[in-house]
DNA sequence: CGAAAGATCTACT
DNA sequence: GTAGATCTTTCGA
């Protein structure tokens, strides 16, 4: 029987803090994923911040539900949820255990499993495309809602974060993207980013989708 | 039970 | 670059 490996400590701690200041320093960071099927790992390039329950772009608005129940528990996980009947997003929970904080990993450049990357993201037509994007980071990397709540505590699931924090010259902030209705809290730059990255997902302001009869 | 969902794909200009 | 269709889960009533 294997010991399962511990959260390293100087991981949790720098992830127990608030979204908005774990946030930019994920950039650059190396996300790796091992399955059966072999490794794929990314270099993080874009990512938001969801502040918890008084945040009103986040799940947690609400409070808990059985949703959004990992965004409540202890830093050191990750956050799956299915949306849009297709799509997985995968969210790195921050801060303690209660507090709803974690950040979305929108895109990221796929350095290591290229080849497994591609034949789980057949729609890629270059580098570029295969996870440039929250659903399609989540794809290459194979996670789904099996893994929701999956700890960085294996050699299944690892964060290595950058040697040097990226400089902050290269580090640009805006607002959300694809969270509507933020009202007062629309002004706050809680999306970062690495200036000139070809990975980060273009810029779109949410807008009001029409069901296919209208 | 009905509506919405942290987006992506494909087709067309 | 822009526009429209898409699917299943999840939540709240």
């Amino acid at each position: 029987m294997e010991a399962v490996p511990a959260i390293p400590g100087a991981l949790l701690k720098w992830l127990a803090r608030p979204a908005d200041v774990v946030a930019p320093g994920l950039l650059g960071a190396q996300l790796l994923r091992t399955t059966a099927e072999g490794s794929v790992g990314v270099r993080i390039t874009e990512v938001e911040a969801y502040l918890g329950e008084s945040d009103p772009g986040s799940h947690a608005f609400r409070g808990q539900t059985n949703r959004n129940k990992a965004m409540f528990g202890p830093a050191g996980h990750i956050y799956v949820y299915f949306t849009y009947g297709m799509h997985h997003c995968v969210n790195i929970v921050c801060g303690h255990a209660g507090i709803a904080t974690g950040v979305l990993i929108r895109a990221g450049e796929v350095t290591h499993g290229r080849e497994l990357a591609y034949r789980r993201r057949t729609s890629a037509k270059n580098d570029t495309e295969l996870a440039r994007g929250p659903g399609r980071l989540a794809q290459a990397l194979g996670l789904t809602l099996a893994d929701n709540g999956r700890a960085f505590a294996s050699g299944a699931l690892e964060l290595r974060l950058p040697a040097t924090p990226a400089p902050a010259a290269h580090v640009r902030s805006g607002p959300r993207v694809g969270v509507s209705g933020e009202g007062g809290t629309d002004s706050y730059p809680w999306r970062f980013w690495l200036e000139g990255e070809k990975t980060v997902s273009p810029y779109r302001a949410a807008k009001p989708r029409r069901r296919s009869d209208g």
